[in-house]
DNA sequence: TCTGGCGCTCTACCATACCAGTATTGCGAA
DNA sequence: TTCGCAATACTGGTATGGTAGAGCGCCAGA
């Protein structure tokens, strides 16, 4: 093979992140490759050539497949291959319930418990999202909203929440990557953002409560239409895991 | 050549019968370590005496410690050290509301699509729990508590959510475990079961969710006084993740 | 006696080698 | 031409070796 491992003179080849494990790295990448349809569901993924992309071993490359595959991104079969796991539509209708249930539920203890400097952030959050709207900056467009409703989250004082909603988040994301770009859809997303986050601050809980339903439930509406244009990406109906 | 003996591929290693992957088992048999104490909170666990221990090598145990990372049982230090999580209450407290908002929010789902056949199955899985009661097989009805709960969340059409529930079970049962063995609350959460069952049966929603309710906070009621007994289990407040 | 620094040891992390299966493919026979 | 079988070229699973970093204890010096 080529070069041996030498230390820690090559440590830092990955990326500027030297901070985080390489592990943690080849997750954050790979999950964004997948979420962003980039890697589509069905793709083969081998850990011999994503070792080989990001020039590392297979170990760390494995070990964060282990982590795709707890989250539902990936599926792999022992002896023939690891797989960007198909998008069901029974599983993104749970998964949309899951995580509606649990941000419903916390945001009544967010409206008890937002602060003034709690206010301050979530308006910068909104401001910095409606700035990544006009530039058309997705990959900004998607932190913020990331950001939007962790802090929610977190002000309802369930930070716990978050993981659970973020996987949700991954397979809800790529349902609605097929919608992209559509800046009408973008638009009204961070306004219903913006409503949310201003009835927290009038802790009008009914107001909140409906808008934040509306909102969850925009990327599962229209998964029909998009299992008929993009059948491929489906499983089909029949199959369970 | 002759070729590989082909009578003999079959030999795995251990005779115990065909088993699931070496790292899926050291995960269980950790995590059950973990929830029942046996491994308190704070013990430092080893890669290398962990796969001395169990006859294998570092890479399932390693990958084994990972996920256990991911479900909060450990917390892994790099190049200092692996350790069973210590029990924080705020976790606890969070990761019951999560486990209750969750079941609840199923639970009518499950009222409206209960059969015939779910009846008899949770009526038998009651009768096996009473049976695991009277024989004191705390194992087996931790077994059977389980199975009850995956139960209801499957007739109500949300199997995903059971993932969840069990990871936060295995903190809540941690909690539990350390009230045990107290015949009296293993009567009344068995009791409590049958009551759920026969209400969801019954199509009782308001005593159904009145009674899960109920149940799902038995565990984290006495924790102030669990707290008081054995502090070293627990996280000092301050400490934040 | 106390303190500061050097080094030993143990850790998890990553790289690599080996193993046991599976799908493919190419070749020989019908 | 077509079919069956066996060698092969993959796959992921496991075992093992090497590396940097953190903690701790010993020891020299004040």
């Amino acid at each position: 093979m080529a070069g041996r491992p030498l230390g820690a003179a090559r440590r830092n080849q990955v990326g500027v992140l030297r901070r985080a494990s390489t592990r943690t790295h080849v997750y954050t990448v790979l999950r964004r490759a997948i979420v962003s349809l980039e890697l589509p569901p069905g793709q083969a993924l081998s850990e011999n050539e994503l070792a080989a992309r990001y020039s590392v071993s297979r170990t760390p490359v494995r070990e964060a497949l282990i982590r795709l595959a707890d989250d539902g991104l990936v599926e792999v079969v022992p002896q023939l291959g690891t797989f960007v796991s198909r998008i069901s539509v029974r599983d993104v209708v749970e998964v949309q319930f899951i995580r509606e249930t649990l941000e419903r539920a916390s945001l009544p203890h967010a409206i008890k418990r937002v602060s003034a400097a709690d206010e301050k952030r979530l308006r910068r959050l909104l401001d910095e999202q409606e700035e990544a709207e006009l530039e058309g900056d997705l990959q900004h467009w998607f932190t913020t909203d990331e950001s939007i409703h962790r802090s929610l989250l977190e002000i309802g004082g369930h930070p716990k929440i978050w993981p659970i909603v973020s996987s949700a988040k991954a397979h809800l994301d790529r349902v609605r990557m097929l919608t992209l770009p559509d800046p009408g859809l973008l638009h009204e997303l961070h306004s219903q953002h913006r409503d949310i986050v201003e009835s927290v601050i009038a802790k009008d809980r009914r107001q909140a409560d409906q808008i934040l339903r509306r909102h969850l439930r925009l990327a599962v509406d229209l998964l029909e239409a998009l299992e008929a244009e993009h059948p491929d990406y489906f499983l089909l109906d029949a199959d369970d895991a």
